[in-house]
DNA sequence: TATACTACCGGCAACGTTACCGGTAATGAT
DNA sequence: ATCATTACCGGTAACGTTGCCGGTAGTATA
């Protein structure tokens, strides 16, 4: 046997079987048309020869590669490591393999172009449909099967799967609210961004639902970093009338309104609750373990790939696929841990319509409903889009 | 203009400039031999229509795709993140992008031939080389560029860096016979993987060298898991004359000596020295917090790119190179924590040579030399390899 | 003015694969 | 015995790109 240092082709399987490659081809797309005896020859040499039909080449003629790709802004934040994780599972079920691709952490103004050249890079060459993680464009001027995962921006033109996360910010709200809190602090997040708009508003639609009044100075800005939440707790001592709770847009500013509010001698929960947003792997093992809202991202990127091996399908199938710019929202999850309690008494503010319902008796960390409360407002989606 | 909705081909630029295929290829490619003016109404015609070449096409004419391929078993454990975020990082610095396919993490046995699958499958049609992450075959039949981080198994026939389990492992006992123990119990990995059997070689090793006797029951087996960490605590703490310290072959097994420990009273590390292997996050964050040895993951994956970006070009120019067999040891570091000190003087006990040099007073962690032992140890390799 | 050189560009073939069409032999029907 | 049908298989043309060769025009040299 002529031992080819490189990879054998469809030719060289031909020849080794003596049929032409036409005959190679058939066997490995198991078509009919061939006997079942040169069927079992052709594999013969196939698994002799080690043989494995390029992709390139085959996703070039057959525009049918069997590939997703999955394109993130980058690999070092969590975020898109749980989501890389999350889909190396789900793919494992389908027929598909997965290729994950960075586009590069550049500069946010030019992530843009990063993006969509990533995309048409992998669009019908060597992938049948990508997963983009987080983009930063209103379109992609291409129809191939794609699906965008979280953070569309306003007015996307291409489908995508998010978390709810304006839902699973009434959830914090109606859990705070629920305790007993009417003084909640709020931790913004980059405002370009839709998730920390999507939370803004379900933290301002809760309070107007509760009929409590917005108080500006209850509302500080926030950039997803741990120092942010510190500099914001550090406002929230120095007020008058300090809140009893904090809602911080992520987990990383709401670790940061703990660090601070230690330093400060605020005990949480006793003195103060804390609710973060994201519910990483550190807020469980924060001292208190932080209450947060899980987006549940396995469930967001098992219905992305979903929807799109539904697109690739549809596309295969002819006509364009009705759900090509469908847009799902996820439910979102509290998990309740032991960072909030409900509020001490202030001996200097008269309740005006509740009882004495705090007593020192229920001062410890409500942390009996585990992770129950769902946040599936259905409806909720429409305030923020014009 | 004629709206094509799938993606532009280099036909549908040289049609719009005006010119041929050839000469728009030339420009792609930044070739001599083309025109100022022409190279500049070649690429604004591309810019126009957001022109991306198709890497499959690209890469079965010219065998050059600059993009070097990531293969691990899964995207699951926190190892292979760890790589996949270096490698994120160092591959931003070359003019390569990176892709990154698991192997589905199936059952030991055949995953050897996925990874076959998996290599095959990128060579020579959409990377230009891969690196093979913890590979469990020793030869892939290929010449194609190809490096292996971590885990070779012996013999191997491909290039491959991984960290120098052996030098770690004997500046691990450098440093617990230098705090004065010398009856040290370690905890045994996997017997199947190199990294297992090069750690415990080092522990040999320098018992042998420091004139101390191999006790068979201060060698407790394990398999990396925390539970093996807790069953050897046990079986360690029922001998009757128990170790003063434990080598863990890695953190999770540390810990779960380290748990087990407390919860049988036996103080840590005042009555009972501990050292891991890996410094995952975790050993940082224990109590108390765990000295272990770091094996750099950026560093071996950096040597590893530049490894393999040498052989991609090297190929290009002809000859194979002769480095395509390296095997490349990178050092370990041994970062000293809280987790040993000095034994406590054994009452029943003499010590025949030594002289009363544990005072009370030196019964205090011992975290002065932070994070500076170094173990290269240059020529102490070849006792593995027969 | 004739020749040689250079700058620039187009045509052709090939990479490895699959879709499509057509051809041969064997089988069944008349 | 002739014809139609079927089962099987081979040849050819693409897919989008780049390497190579050759060709034309313009400029410098004799």
């Amino acid at each position: 046997m002529p031992r080819s240092r490189s990879a054998p082709t469809i030719h060289d399987v031909a020849a080794a079987a003596e049929v032409s490659v036409s005959t190679v081809s058939r066997v490995l797309n198991a078509k009919e048309d061939v006997a079942a005896a040169t069927f079992a020859r052709v594999q013969g040499v196939i698994e002799a020869l080690g043989y494995e039909s390029s992709m390139a080449a085959r996703g070039m003629r057959s525009s049918s590669t069997q590939v997703i790709g999955l394109i993130m802004p980058d690999m070092d934040h969590s975020y898109g490591i749980e989501v890389i994780k999350a889909a190396s599972r789900v793919i494992t079920g389908t027929a598909y393999d997965l290729v994950a691709m960075t586009c590069g952490s550049k500069h946010h103004a030019e992530r843009g172009r990063w993006q969509q050249q990533r995309v048409r890079r992998l669009n019908g060459t060597i992938t049948d449909g990508v997963i983009v993680v987080v983009p930063d464009v209103a379109s992609f001027d291409t129809d191939y099967p794609l699906v965008a995962i979280d953070r569309m921006v306003a007015g996307a033109t291409y489908a995508s799967v998010s978390s709810d996360n304006q839902g699973g910010a009434l959830a914090v709200m109606a859990y705070l609210l629920g305790l007993g809190h009417t003084r909640i602090g709020y931790v913004d997040g980059l405002e370009f961004l839709e998730s920390a708009a999507h939370r803004r508003a379900g933290y301002l639609a809760a309070l107007e639902a509760a009929g409590l009044p917005v108080d500006p100075s209850l509302i500080q800005p926030g950039d997803f970093k741990r120092s942010a939440g510190r500099v914001a707790m550090r406002h929230f001592a120095a007020l008058a009338d300090p809140p009893t709770a904090i809602f911080a847009c992520n987990d990383d500013m709401a670790l940061g309104v703990m660090e601070e509010a230690q330093l400060l001698g605020i005990k949480v929960p006793e003195a103060l609750s804390v609710v973060g947003y994201d519910n990483v792997p550190e807020a469980a093992n924060a001292r208190p373990a932080l209450t947060s809202v899980d987006q549940g991202i396995e469930p967001m990127v098992q219905m992305a790939i979903e929807l799109l091996l539904e697109l690739i399908s549809g596309r295969e199938r002819g006509g364009d696929s009705a759900r090509m710019q469908e847009q799902i929202k996820m439910p979102s999850r509290l998990v309740v841990r032991d960072s909030c309690m409900t509020p001490a008494p202030r001996p200097d503010r008269q309740m005006p319509s509740r009882k004495a319902t705090a007593k020192p008796v229920a001062a410890q960390p409500a942390t009996a409903q585990q992770a129950t409360a769902k946040s599936i407002k259905k409806g909720g989606e429409a305030p923020l889009h014009a």
